[in-house]
DNA sequence: TAGGCGCATTGACCCGGATCAAGGACGCGG
DNA sequence: CCGCGTCCTTGATCCGGGTCAATGCGCCTA
């Protein structure tokens, strides 16, 4: 009943890439033209030092569903995500999944490079990334103290992130984490130069719900419900907050 | 019913300290005696290195219930755990609670130093901390590659474990739930010293609720189901495992 | 234009764990 | 020794969200 209500209105979400199937790309240069230049650990290097850097680092691109890595590998690379969304989540012996987060760009992988990846990656929507040799990367992060304070920063976010959805998980209703989440992401992607309004989501619903610890049918409900009651409006791929306040207080704290 | 069967047959959990109330007393010396020489951070310095550290770091104990600092102070210092037990906790504005972890000797709080503590650390025992300013301890780390190092692998670490929860309290029933923290606990203790079969517990189970997403009845009763069917044996202040492959199985993965 | 396929939505019902409500079991102070 | 407070356990009942089962709605291919 709500699609009817909701024209193409997507105003190209700006994520960095477009979010329908087979679009994007970046032309391969080295760190100039990458649109996560500001936004990525790399930042911390002054522009002079960027050759070390782009020298290491190796662009690749995936299609949508392709891995970047599987649980179990062994971790010989970290990532930055330059464009696109990753989901990365963990697997349980019965098949029960949780994603850990989705990955924008500018967002690191490997900030805890252990001997395995404890977590597999896979491409939501078409994406690009820089790849690094971890072995590579540590020396370089050994050279360069700017790059390692960035590293401490990112983890320190990282963890931080994580702590939050700790307490989403534990102790947040069905609408409270669907609301917690979408001001969240909204403000991730405002920060990358997305509007504040229109939210996109490229993921499916079984994302949705496997990272908010809750069933397919419950996230729908629950999104249907706020679309019912216009605090959201559903439009493909994504939806627009109506009303922001009222989102933001069933997003509590 | 239970605690009849369940004489104080605890043979001093070697946490490094007593578990009843008021005792505990660690000699204030410095980094030599330290119980937690071994585990922490500061293992990374050579021996000769410890007077630089020994000098900035200040012991201090603190009693059940007293707090190290409060979500939303400064965060003005990092502390490593020397004895004793801690819990980190988070609230809601409506008086939710979720406990991010205990905290054991060895353990590091402020790996991801913001400019204010985003949770409260609040003693569970009996605690001893060596504590230390942030911006020396952070000039100290700058001059310590070996600590720096040391602080990264502490980081992976509680990175990981904060994952691990994630999936907890994401995909995981009450009973899985249980299980999975009684082992995880287990191996924490068994690392430090405690034995492999008896599984400390000061803590309140209105903790462990907090802590697991739970209530306090659903742990009460976790705990006297997995007693009934002789997994467990519950005694003072923690409980025995009797059959670890079914616990073990039960916490799943 | 029809059929099929993969998501998403919606409804009906069920169940695991929350809530409400008594009791125990200790420990402590008097 | 009693009375009280705190924590834990246990039972009865309720309900939020899970499960099961239809549709619905593009979107793709023929």
């Amino acid at each position: 009943m709500t699609p009817a209500l909701a024209p193409a209105l997507l105003p190209t979400p700006a994520l960095g890439q477009r979010l329908r199937p087979h679009a994007a790309a970046t032309p391969l240069t080295g760190c100039d033209g990458c649109p996560a230049r500001a936004l990525a650990v790399c930042q911390a290097l002054a522009d002079g030092e960027l050759d070390a850097f782009g020298d290491i680092g190796d662009q690749q691109r995936f299609a949508p569903k392709e891995t970047l890595f599987r649980q179990g590998d062994d971790a010989d690379a970290v990532y930055t995500i330059t464009s696109g969304m990753v989901r990365l989540y963990r697997l349980l012996s019965d098949g029960r999944r949780q994603i850990l987060g989705f990955l924008l760009p500018g967002d690191f992988i490997g900030l805890a490079p252990d001997a395995r990846y404890a977590s597999t990656a896979e491409a939501v929507t078409p994406v690009g990334v820089c790849r690094f040799d971890a072995h590579a990367y540590a020396a370089l992060a050994e050279r360069k103290p700017h790059l390692l304070a960035s590293l401490r920063r990112a983890a320190a976010d990282e963890l931080a992130a994580a702590q939050d959805h700790i307490v989403l998980l534990g102790r947040r209703s069905a609408e409270e984490r669907v609301a917690a989440f979408l001001i969240a992401l909204r403000g991730r992607l405002a920060r990358r130069g997305g509007g504040a309004v229109t939210i996109a989501l490229p993921m499916s619903r079984q994302d949705l719900a496997d990272h908010l610890g809750l069933t397919i049918e419950t996230v729908s409900r629950v999104i249907s419900r706020l679309a019912r009651e216009r605090t959201l409006l559903v439009v493909p791929d994504g939806v627009r907050v109506l009303d922001a306040p009222r989102l933001q207080a069933l997003a509590a704290a």
